[in-house]
DNA sequence: CTGTTAGCGCCTTCAT
DNA sequence: ATGAAGGCGCTAACAG
């Protein structure tokens, strides 16, 4: 008398002869699927329930033999931290692959929501899910819209549409990253007192309005030795952001703290290095790459704020995934924090 | 003339034919088993480069039909960190059910190294995979080793054990957190000058015996103004900590900040309060629990450091999953970081 | 409303 | 050294 092969593992099989009703039926009910009479529907998911049974996901899996196509629309004009978002990618690609399922980047204007919207209706319909790095933008919110009603999967990624029925946004809170950094100045510069410079990429982007915000709410209300100044607009650039930098210095000599809330840091540290200043501004980024990383290193950074890129990445393709096939999502795993990193714990 | 419905996806089969031999040759040559020809062997290879085939995961873990059992070694007086990773392991389960794996779990004495190297040589060759919160000590190295050896997959969880034969170590770079630490007390002090407490658990115990090691470093070599008073131990336990804050703060008046590196932090921020030195002694510690989020929102707490317990009990069931079906595990994904919690980006 | 049945793509004996 | 063929557990036509 030898072992039964299966001990203990409960197939749908098993259901239907417990419950009396044919393997058709029992995945029916399993699916939610029409078609099944209201006791029978009971009978079946007692039995589910008192067998214990899990359907096998990769037999599950091979007999739908679905296949998705999934598109990540990026901004036109990558800075690093989006480039490092898009190198992930090939990494995901070759999961998915192995799924059956495959992706595309398309790249478009994030500043232009013409653009952007138009990108969406051209291209979206053709694809089950899409992740976009969106624009807060009304004419962007209708053409999100209209993608779900067609039944495609829509997650915002880094910059979101929250008036839109996009199905999950995969980033971070920016208010309080906002915040995060207004009291990590705080709290280095100690009782020290002066002018708190904040400089954004476009004021536009909803990321940057709300990381503003969450700073200026920090230090007016906290930090009362501190002034902050009207934030400025360097467009993500090295070179403007040096000038507005060195203007900064000049016009306000007991300057002590600079956050930057978007790309272009390199510019901001580099101009910090030249006027001898590195040491003593506490100097506040986001991203960890790898100029701010060595920043960090010599101590011309005293902190970067970060969401990791590929923790982003991932989690946009496992939410598509999930989501256009129905299966659940683990939420705490997709969830994105905001990552301190400061020299010690780089990773 | 419609469409094929496999349109540009290759499976084994076509990859056979065009080798010019059966599914059962390729299928040996993917997996490099014995029993094929050299040249066989570079055709098929070469086919498979050329058409870009990808197996689907789906079909081949139904095909194998492997179900494996895995077990994580826990403490058994669980503080708040352990029992919120067992927790997680409930949803963590289900996740593996539908894979066909499951994990048990098993509490035993970890400061007691005889007797968790005989849980480990009793229970561990009963399972494919073990998880084991261990202690660095030769009886549990070998213990290790010899599980390994007889192809059971080992890895660490939280404390790691370098020098034994484990696959994976799942958990942070204690001397890095212990460094975090002390920059960050540092940096928060400012130009403030004074003692530095630390209280440990067990200096025993590796990992805090690693963060002590780290804090020392940063503490000593980089501000001066600070002295770091000789650790105590508290056996993570509230009533002692509480105890041993109360002696500091008597014993030293110029008492300037207490880094817990270990659990009991409760204890630690509940004698601050009754001394009424909670707001002006920086106080870190580790892991965001109900108490520490308390902490860190009414400012008793300045920084939490944070392994992510969720993120541990996922890497680690994603890590015996992958190796014990030699699948490849995304190194990024599995690398645990050292999460810096301020009140402003409490999870 | 319910059952029958033929796959999904790969793996694995068992032959040859 | 290689091939033929029967599953793995679930899904979805197609019947009834």
């Amino acid at each position: 008398m030898r072992l039964l092969p299966d001990a203990g593992i409960v197939k749908l099989k098993d259901v239907a002869r417990e419950a009396g009703v044919s393997t058709a039926t029992v995945d029916r009910v399993l699916h939610g699927r029409p078609g099944v009479r209201d006791a029978t529907v009971r009978r079946v998911k007692d039995t589910i329930e008192r067998l214990g049974f899990q359907p096998h996901a990769a037999a599950a899996e091979l007999a739908r033999g679905r296949r998705q196509r999934f598109c990540f629309v990026m901004p036109k004009t990558l800075n690093l931290f989006m480039a490092d978002i898009v190198a992930q990618l090939s990494t995901i690609r070759s999961y998915l692959a192995a799924r059956r399922a495959l992706i595309d980047v398309i790249e478009t204007d994030v500043f232009d929501a013409e653009a952007l919207a138009s990108t969406l209706e051209d291209f979206g319909p053709r694809y089950d899910g899409i992740a976009v790095v969106a624009l807060d933008h009304p004419r962007v919110r209708v053409a999100i819209d209209e993608l779900v009603e067609a039944g495609t999967v829509v997650v915002t990624l880094v910059s979101d549409v929250p008036s839109s029925r996009r199905a999950h946004y995969v980033g971070v809170d920016n208010i309080a990253a906002g915040r995060t950094a207004g009291t990590l100045i705080g709290r280095f510069l100690g009782n020290r007192t002066g002018k708190v410079a904040v400089i954004a990429g476009s004021l536009l982007l909803r990321d940057h309005a709300e990381r503003l915000f969450g700073v200026q709410q920090v230090i007016s209300s906290e930090y009362s030795g501190l002034t902050l100044l009207a934030p400025v607009e360097g467009r993500d650039d090295d070179a403007h952001n040096s000038a507005l930098v060195n203007r900064l210095l000049t016009e306000y000599p007991d300057l002590v703290a600079i956050y930057n809330i978007g790309a272009g840091t390199t510019g901001i540290g580099n101009a910090l290095i030249e006027a001898g200043r590195a040491r003593d501004v506490v100097f506040i980024g986001h991203d960890v790459t790898p100029q701010t990383r060595r920043f960090l290193m010599v101590g011309v950074m005293d902190a970067v704020l970060s969401q990791s890129p590929g923790h982003e990445a991932r989690s946009a393709a496992r939410v598509l995934l999930a989501l256009s096939r129905n299966e659940p999502i683990i939420a705490e795993q997709e969830q994105i924090g905001i990552d301190i990193v400061i020299r010690d714990n780089l990773p």
